[in-house]
DNA sequence: CAGTGAGCGAGCTTCCGCTTGACTT
């Protein structure tokens, strides 16, 4: 008897509905997208109305040909795609390639239940071309943005560089972010900090307001030192306690977004390693006695929603194992949702939270269990009742002013008890009374400084990109390998932190583009999108309205931007071979000295990447002309990866290479030899010992020819000053607030 | 805490969004 066919997108998907819809179904996975524009070129004809070259996916072939077999004997085709935009198109796309000649319906659920199938099996539809058109748009609309201007900027900048809708936002956030950070200046502030005495016990407090007016706001030591004072000869009376009872609500359960959050804070993933081990929990761990089952829903997903099954069957867990006082009296809302989100799937859960993570530990790796673990508690959690919170507020009245003092205790643990949040910090007040009288432990004077804002992290960029409703759940990660492999972003210590180049293209989009990389680009995209869904509007002539514009600007700026002013910077060196100036040029592979008269001549300098001063340089130029110690043959200065270096021109017969040495002159302390300057392998700079490999002796600031009065050990010239390479020790120097505040961040 | 390298300017580069598998070392 012939069958019938379902196609869905993920093949895990196949496998669980192949078991819910039993023999009269054949269920199989279109793996994703399988036609879209081609790759080489662009693919669309504005001048013919938008006219679209679609080609089969290369990896999607033989997937093709299994689906177009089993057609030949299907008795009715039915496209379960998922349901949103994409999902939509694929169905279409699918019609375009197989051709069926058999009924054709369109069927969708939001979540993977044996009820959720059926029901979607009784509802069947057609393919809304709405929706496919509005996809179309989005794809078109990259594609005409991506590969119209990455050519500009091969043209204007250099070639292999890239831009697009998503990254060049993603570059320009982290670009602006490090501005931000080098024109910051820290503001300095004072605080009065007490620990106050009671007769039921000790407690912190500061001094909140200045008399009975002004909320404290103290910018220098002068002003704290005289309210010090008067503080420490004040009486101390407790003039008012009050106390509020207060809610702590659980966080959602977790969405591609906050998965690659969490995760990085807890277990410190990056993006694509908690995507990987994702995966492989939603599709199946083999687990003793169950054989291999999926532990967790899709993983790509903007939704906060749970099916009602998974929430009776999470709510009677939660009765069970803590007590009914552990249900909300009212379901926890999370109904703020992404900005743009499809809601295709749920969020992310357990399929079965009857699994409890502790029971298979043993039968999962370490980081699959620490993920598991991670999205059961936050899901249970997110069910789970409040916690309850008392906090009480004494104010304490002195000569100097009103202090306050603050004491937080949680009254029910509720949902933290499966999740404790570890930013909270709960402390108790001591029983207190009105009128009481209370004295003076301690009382310091802190200086503060405001931060600058931090670099960004994967987690911390994918946050803000989401907020923007840039980018999507699928593509959370690959923008952030896009960005590293264009060569726009490196990352240090799980930090963002841009190149030169992507401050150039930068510059160059915002100031010649603006509108493509502006912050509200994708948004007003979605509202166009929407229109051409809802049936408001039709595909082309919103492409037009994007198109005709853009491509005038294009051809415009090709023939007046100017690539010298971008790339080129004068200097005052000549060139040796001709007499003309050179100039300082950014290619693909770095900065380089070039003759301006290129290309008749083709004289070229390397550019040192290290600050080496003028007498380093002449210093340099010296030893160079030194003849190889290996073969007697010429060296010249290289620039390597790590830095400057010289090097034999044998190479690469003769492999010969010497550092470059910027000494000290300061002896080292365990061998008496000179500690020099080198670079880490991350090119970062420090000072080690000239006897390396037999003296390991480092440092990581400039050494000081002095030794610490404190431990003798031998001092370095920190940011914040000259300081002990080993104790606390610090040299006090009229220090600046930026200094200290550099060396903190 | 300790390594290095061609080239670059003119040539095959590039987008975003779905989904996983693997020509073999």
């Amino acid at each position: 008897m012939p069958k019938k066919l379902v196609i869905v997108e993920s093949p895990a998907k196949a496998k669980t509905i192949g078991q819910y819809l039993g023999t009269d179904f054949t269920v199989r996975a279109s793996y994703g997208h399988v036609r879209d524009l081609p790759l080489k070129k662009l693919g669309i004809d504005p001048a013919k109305h938008f006219a679209v070259d679609y080609v089969p996916i290369a990896k999607s072939k033989t997937i093709l040909t299994e689906l177009k077999t089993l057609l030949k004997t299907s008795s009715e085709l039915y496209l379960a795609t998922d349901f949103d935009r994409e999902g939509e198109a694929i169905a279409w796309h699918l019609t375009e390639l197989l051709k069926p000649k058999m009924p054709i319906h369109r069927i969708t659920f939001h979540e993977i239940t044996k009820p959720a199938i059926e029901n979607a099996l009784k509802h069947p539809r057609t393919i809304d071309n709405k929706l496919v058109d509005a996809q179309q748009a989005r794809r078109i609309l990259d594609r005409l943005v991506g590969y119209k201007l990455s050519p500009f900027l091969w043209k204007k900048v250099y070639r292999g560089l890239s831009a697009g809708r998503v990254q060049s936002v993603a570059v320009r956030l982290i670009v602006e972010r490090e501005r931000e950070i080098k024109d910051f200046k820290a503001e300095e502030s004072w605080t009065l900090d007490a620990i106050l005495k009671s007769k039921g016990g000790d407690f912190a407090a500061y001094l909140a307001k200045v008399g009975t007016t002004a909320k404290l706001e103290l910018s220098n030591q002068k002003e704290i030192d005289v309210l010090k004072k008067k503080l420490e000869k004040s009486k101390l009376e407790v003039e008012k306690i009050d106390s509020a009872d207060s809610q702590l609500k659980p966080q959602a359960p977790l969405i591609t977004s906050t998965l690659q959050q969490v995760a990085a804070r807890v277990l410190h993933f990056s993006a694509k390693k908690t995507m990987k081990i994702a995966q492989d929990l939603y599709e199946g761990v083999d687990v003793e006695c169950k054989g291999s089952i999926a532990l967790i829903t899709y993983m790509r997903t903007d939704s906060y929603q749970m099916s009602e099954i998974a929430k009776k069957q999470a709510e009677n867990l939660i009765a069970k194992n803590y007590g009914a006082k552990y249900l909300p009296d009212r379901p926890n809302l999370f109904s703020k949702k992404v900005r743009g989100a499809q809601e295709a799937h749920e969020a992310i859960r357990p399929t079965d939270f009857s699994i409890r993570p502790d029971e298979i530990k043993g039968q999962l790796t370490k980081d699959h269990f620490n993920l598991y673990h991670l999205i059961w508690s936050q899901a249970l959690a997110s069910l789970m009742a409040p916690a309850q919170v008392k906090t009480t507020t004494v104010s304490v009245k002195s000569d100097a002013g009103i202090l306050i003092g603050r004491g937080r205790e949680l009254t029910f643990d509720g949902f933290m008890r499966l999740v404790p949040d570890v930013e909270e910090n709960f402390v108790q007040l001591p029983k207190l009374a009105e009128k009481e009288v209370v004295t003076l432990k301690k009382l310091d004077s802190v200086q503060h400084f405001t931060e600058p804002p931090g670099r960004y992290s994967e987690a911390s960029l994918v946050r803000e990109l989401e907020k923007r409703g840039i980018g999507r759940p699928s593509t959370y990660a690959p923008i952030m390998s896009t960005i590293v492999d264009r060569g726009y972003v490196t990352k240090l210590a799980s930090r963002f932190t841009p190149t030169e180049v992507a401050g150039i293209v930068i510059d160059l989009l915002v100031e010649h583009f603006p509108d493509i990389v502006d912050y509200n680009f994708t948004a007003e995209m979605e509202d166009k999108l929407d229109d051409i869904a809802e049936g408001k509007r039709e595909l082309e002539p919103v492409l037009e309205e994007f198109y005709t514009p853009f491509a005038k600007l294009l051809s415009e700026k090709e023939k007046t931007v100017d690539k010298k002013a971008i790339v080129e910077e004068a200097t005052d060196k000549k060139c040796p071979d001709c007499g003309k100036p050179i100039v300082l040029k950014l290619g693909r592979y770095g900065k380089f000295y070039s003759c301006s008269g290129f290309p008749e001549c083709k004289h070229t300098e390397p550019y040192l990447d290290d600050k080496f001063t003028a007498d380093e340089e002449k210093e340099i130029k010296e030893e160079v002309k030194e003849l190889c110690e290996k073969c007697g043959g010429k060296m010249a200065i290289k620039q390597g990866r790590f830095g400057t270096f010289l090097a034999c021109t044998n190479y690469p017969k003769c492999k010969f290479t010497k550092a470059i040495v910027i000494g000290s002159s300061v002896p080292c302390p365990n061998c008496g030899k000179e500690l020099i300057r080198r670079n880490t392998r991350r090119g970062k700079v420090f000072w080690g010992c000239s006897g390396y490999p037999d003296c390991k002796t480092a440092y990581w600031d400039e050494p000081l020819a002095e030794k610490c009065p404190k431990c003798s050990n031998l001092m370095v010239n920190k940011k914040s000053g000259p300081a002990c390479s080993q104790c606390d020790f610090k040299k006090e120097t009229s220090e600046s607030p930026e200094s200290v505040v550099a060396k903190e961040a």
